[in-house]
DNA sequence: AATACAAGCAACCGCGGTGTT
DNA sequence: CAACACCGCGGTTGCTTGTAT
């Protein structure tokens, strides 16, 4: 089917917005509660501008919730964190962090937090970490541990893609009333929901360095039981399976271990590189419940 | 001081999803 | 059910500013 353009191009302005344009857009976006149809707002307020552009411009910049200011150390992580969980969604990420929108954090990423994981070794698509032979500034780790973590984070994927299925299954055979269809479309989202959860807000409180240097294992076991009564409980709601927990647990134990790799304040490579060999080590101390048994029917599943 | 290059960011573009007729 | 209109999202572009030579 053919697709008419957003707007009529003729005589319609581009490029940056002048202080007066954003007067009139904003007093009324204001004065009507509201900015209505998109499309038919130029026509009204003048401007000459196309309806798309005028939403770009009140969503991220004009609108009065906008937070301005450089990111602060809590919404890189953040920021992180949620990539690894949605990836490139970034609409998603910004619904995450108040004040900020996709196309900020977008910016943010590409040209800083992407650089920042990727001096450290990380891909910042998958999260993973890459051979150390390519990063000569980084201090190398034993190709064992490294293709131990990517086992890992393999088998993360793979349990990801399971658990969407199996998340999808049992929303909408056993409560189908409990969540929209769209709510339960992918991974992502299943474990957004969960982020947003009580679970959620018990895993990020668990998220206490030095202890999880210290004691890698019983951080883990901590945040475990810190949460298994609210898992319980939503349970008696929306059935949790124990792989999802299990599941859960170890992407809090992957950012936690982030956190470290990150350490905010350690500019120097020197600093860097301790914390980030106590991540790997943290990485690699992740309790595996019975050799990973949570993950094991993954790969059937996924074929 | 002039130039080249890099980084950061605002804005644009095209596509897909969804609602309406 | 098809055609259309609109909106939102993610990728990309290009302008502006800062830094190095």
């Amino acid at each position: 089917m053919g697709r008419t353009p957003c707007c009529d191009k003729k005589g319609l302005k581009k490029g940056p917005w002048t202080t007066e344009e954003d007067e009139i857009l904003a007093n009324y976006i204001n004065k009507n509660g509201g900015h209505g149809s998109w499309r038919s707002l130029p026509k009204i307020t003048g401007l000459l501008r196309c309806g798309k552009s005028c939403r770009l411009r009140w969503t991220n910049y004009l609108r009065p919730d906008i937070k301005r200011g450089p990111f602060t150390s809590e919404e890189e992580k953040l920021v992180i964190q949620l990539h690894a969980i949605l990836g490139n969604r970034w609409a998603a990420i910004a619904s995450q962090l108040p004040g900020r929108t996709d196309n900020e954090i977008k910016n943010f990423w590409n040209t800083h937090l992407k650089k920042r994981l990727k001096s450290m070794g990380i891909n910042p698509e998958t999260h993973e970490p890459v051979a150390s032979s390519s990063y000569p500034n980084h201090k190398s780790h034993a190709s064992i541990s490294t293709r131990h973590m990517a086992q890992w984070e393999s088998a993360r994927l793979e349990a990801e893609a399971r658990l969407s299925i199996e998340s999808s299954s049992h929303f909408n055979n056993n409560n189908p009333n409990s969540i929209t269809k769209t709510d339960s479309s992918s991974s992502s989202d299943y474990f957004l929901r969960i982020w947003n959860s009580e679970v959620g807000d018990a895993f990020r409180n668990v998220n206490k360095i030095t202890s999880c240097c210290q004691s890698p294992i019983s951080a883990g076991s901590l945040s475990t039981n810190k949460c298994d009564s609210v898992i319980a409980e939503l349970a008696s709601n929306n059935p949790i399976s124990n792989s999802v927990k299990e599941e859960f647990e170890w992407k809090n134990y992957k950012f936690c271990a982030e956190d470290l790799i990150l350490g905010y304040d350690s500019s120097s490579s020197n600093d860097m590189d301790d914390s980030s060999d106590t991540a790997l080590q943290l990485l690699l101390d992740f309790p595996m419940n019975n050799d990973m048994n949570f993950l094991e029917n993954s790969f059937a599943f996924s074929l």
